[in-house]
RNA sequence: GGGGAAGUCGCAUAGCGGCAAUUGCAACAGACUGUAAAUCUGUCCUCUUCGGAGUUCGGUGGUUCGAGUCCACCCUUCCCCA
């Protein structure tokens, strides 16, 4: 994998990059849409590629572990094979399964033992074991093997967690370093620093980390409850740190005003469930700000359902036929507000990209901020 | 004409002497950040300074400290037999 900075601003960490993988180019920054169980929930790779313009998608280690199982992902020859996207994927390492089923699950010293959320089946996921599995999987970029530390969290437990962290990220480099891509491209292993919002932890994460000469660095453990003054604080001292010549990826994050702080403080991509699933409960994005599809309000506006839109769905349907359908429960409303979503999303990180790259991209962000945080 | 059943907050339901009254749907609003989410939460008789207050269970009377619940009559539906 290699990474080129195109261009980076002059009065803020931004910068607009080129990401080479095996499977294509990822311009950068990037909105990583997030297929789980290797789909974009209700959006097909057509829409994908050709409306949404999306370059990267995501896959989730535990979920496609779980179903349908590795040894159906290997005979399919690879994910991309397997869901074809023949484009880049990157999977999540289950790290943020370690906090998300927070319930069902026990951390140990070897690594973290699961009960399926399927049947109730108990698996161990330990580094190597994660490695192995990304191999099989094969995306072009894998994670390594985390505790996405929860908030509120304590000094004391973030610092026990992020020494655990640490000792698994060297068994996963260890693994990663010992092992050869099953499908005969090459795969880029990015380690994640945790440390919670504590500024001592996430320097020390992060000083740890370059050691290893990753291909790409991620930022993990945050928009999980903190106040968001507290998440940039930490981003901006990732960034100071992290190296300027790798791509720095932000994870799980987050809201398009996230995503232009974000990217004004230094990292390049970003994924996040948030345009999918707000999609499906009624909340579309757009340049003038949300609007939830449900509301009474939209019941008999004929107007598109977003003029300034890049998609097809945006000025093909209108917001009466939307609500229409959200109210209907029907399953076209769901598809259409995901692919709007998710265009918006692209088009928001392809404007910034060519805002810094024009070099007016402070200015723009908050021209641009003043609009798409309201509510319509 | 004879016999039977039933009327509860938009609809459907629960209720069997202590009830502003169950549940589902509908409606209306809100939440959602590396997806256990096509999910979840709240409101849903009226008013409210969110402490409460005022009117309710087809209608009118009655029994009772107290009635959606018991009694009488009336009104209205539905079913069965002619």
């Amino acid at each position: 994998m290699d990474y080129q900075i195109i261009s980076a601003s002059k009065d803020c960490k931004a910068r607009a990059g080129e990401i080479k993988t095996a499977h294509g180019i990822i311009k950068t920054p990037i909105f990583m849409p997030v297929g789980t169980v290797g789909s974009v929930k209700g959006v097909g790779v057509n829409y994908l590629s050709d409306d949404i313009k999306a370059q990267i998608i995501l896959g989730n280690t535990y979920h496609l572990y779980l179903r349908p199982g590795i040894k159906i992902i290997e005979k399919a020859g690879g994910i991309q094979k397997f869901n074809s996207w023949n484009k880049p994927m990157l999977t999540d390492s289950g790290g943020f399964q370690v906090y998300s089923l927070g319930k069902i699950r026990k951390i140990t010293e070897n690594g973290c033992t699961f009960q399926s959320h399927i049947d109730g089946s108990r698996h161990e996921f330990t580094p190597e074991k994660v490695i192995d599995i990304q191999r099989k999987i094969g995306a072009d970029i894998i994670m390594a093997f985390d505790e996405c530390t929860p908030y509120p969290c304590g000094y004391d437990y973030a610092k026990k967690s992020l020494h655990i962290t640490l000792q698994w990220l060297a068994r996963c480099f260890e693994r990663f370093n010992n092992t050869q891509p099953v499908y005969g491209y090459p795969q880029s292993l990015f380690p994640i620093v945790q440390g919670s919002v504590y500024e001592d932890l996430r320097i020390h994460s992060c000083r740890e980390m370059i050691k290893y000469n990753a291909d790409g660095y991620a930022i993990g453990g945050l928009s999980v409850g903190e106040p968001t003054q507290d998440m940039y604080h930490i981003i901006n001292i990732c960034t100071d740190i992290l190296p300027t010549t790798k791509p720095r990826y932000l994870m799980g994050v987050g809201t398009p005003e996230n995503i232009l702080e974000g990217i004004e403080r230094g990292i390049d991509m970003f994924d996040c469930v948030m345009p999918t699933r707000n999609g499906r409960n009624a909340m579309l994005f757009t340049w003038n700000g949300t609007l939830n599809m449900r509301n009474k309000k939209w019941e008999d506006d004929f107007s598109p359902i977003d003029p300034t839109g890049t998609s097809f769905v945006d000025t093909l349907y209108t917001k009466a036929y939307l609500r229409h359908l959200f109210v209907s429960k029907e399953l076209l409303a769901l598809e259409i507000a995901s692919v709007h979503n998710l265009a918006f999303y692209l088009d928001l990180v392809t404007k910034a990209r060519q805002h810094i790259i024009d070099g007016d991209y402070t200015s723009w962000k908050t021209d641009v901020l003043r609009n798409i945080t309201r509510k319509l």
